[in-house]
DNA sequence: CTTCTGCCCTGGGAGC
DNA sequence: TGCTCCCAGGGCAGAA
């Protein structure tokens, strides 16, 4: 599934290969993918075709392009009023399509298929497929962030979809990420909650962009269990397991290549990072690369936590 | 206000 | 073999 590193690729192939493209017309194929968006899908289409995709930005697993009407340019330094935003669930893609007939690629879960002119490539099509239809896209309004300062990997931009403005920045966001000064302001947010660790690095109203995966393979690292209460933590284990947290998904973003030749798999999602590089995540029964000890799955929040039980010791009362 | 639960959805795989 | 059921996940509405 397309974890933070993940998207974050996919936004960088994007930005490279249609950012600038024209969206000519926009398919529908299944009414459920266009979603938070009123009118639906009639006016998603209306409302989309015609501009231009002004940029790519990500915040979290948040992934929208500004518009800009290509009848009417607007000025320069001119900020867009809307966005064209996605979130690709937990099996979402887009697909970047560079042939000329799109009966050639129609992928059995295509459910929207973006139609482009002047892409910066030979793309002609961006194809949004999501088997599992937790993803969705929609045209949102940008409204400006709250704390007013910059945010977004691909964009000094302010402002962010309606649906974005109360989710918070990510690990890799220059504002939030490793020595930036966000970064103590976050974890004194963490340990001002009242709650389990792994709860508050799930919040997206703390820190975005951490999934149940990335959540434990950090914990994993940092040694820190995941019922630990976080207002109980030292200040240097939150920030061991922010760090962590940030480390894991630098990797993952590594790994995911940035030759040109492999841009076109990459943009496709793909990053091969966890069939070898998880420690925890899904390995129940296997041994701790650290220590040996089998692995432990929990039950946690109607899914599942990963831990070492010698490496990460659990609280007194869980 | 903060914290937490249940739900959305699909198809792969396990179990019978 | 074919059927049923469970599971995965992020984020949201609404309850506590």
């Amino acid at each position: 599934m397309p974890e933070l590193p993940e998207v974050e690729t996919v936004r960088d192939g994007l930005e490279r290969l249609v950012v600038g493209a024209v969206v000519r017309d926009v398919e529908v194929f299944r009414d459920y993918s266009v979603r938070r968006h009123d009118g639906g899908p009639v006016a998603f289409r209306a409302e989309l075709t015609g501009q231009r995709l002004a940029a790519a930005v990500r915040r979290g697993k948040f992934l929208w392009f500004p518009l800009e009407p290509a009848d009417a340019p607007p000025p320069p330094g001119a900020r867009s009023a809307a966005a064209l935003l996605a979130h690709l669930g937990m099996s979402g893609q887009l697909l970047v399509r560079s042939g000329t007939d799109p009966d050639d690629f129609r992928h059995p879960h295509l459910r929207v298929r973006l139609h482009l002119d002047g892409a910066p490539s030979d793309a002609r099509y961006v194809d949004f497929v999501d088997q599992r239809t937790f993803g969705y896209l929609s045209v949102s309004d940008l409204v400006p962030v709250p704390d007013g300062a910059p945010g977004g990997l691909g964009s000094d931009l302010a402002a962010v979809p309606g649906p974005v403005a109360h989710i918070a920045r990510d690990l890799l966001d220059p504002y939030l990420k490793g020595g930036a000064e966000g970064r103590d302001d976050l974890a004194r947010r963490v340990r001002r909650r009242r709650t389990q660790i792994k709860r508050a690095l799930l919040d997206q109203g703390v820190v975005s962009g951490v999934g149940n995966i990335y959540a434990d393979e950090a914990l994993w690292r940092a040694r820190l269990h995941w019922a630990r209460p976080t207002d109980r933590l030292r200040v240097a284990d939150v920030h061991r397991v922010l760090d962590a947290a940030e480390e894991v998904m630098r990797e993952a973003l590594a790994q995911g290549g940035t030759s040109f030749d492999a841009l076109y798999v990459n943009v496709n999602g793909q990053s091969g990072y966890f069939d070898r590089s998880l420690n925890v995540y899904g390995r129940e029964g296997e041994p701790c690369r650290r220590c040996g000890t089998p692995i432990r799955r929990d039950p946690f929040m109607n899914r599942s936590a990963f831990t070492c039980p010698v490496c990460q010791r659990a609280p007194r009362a869980t």
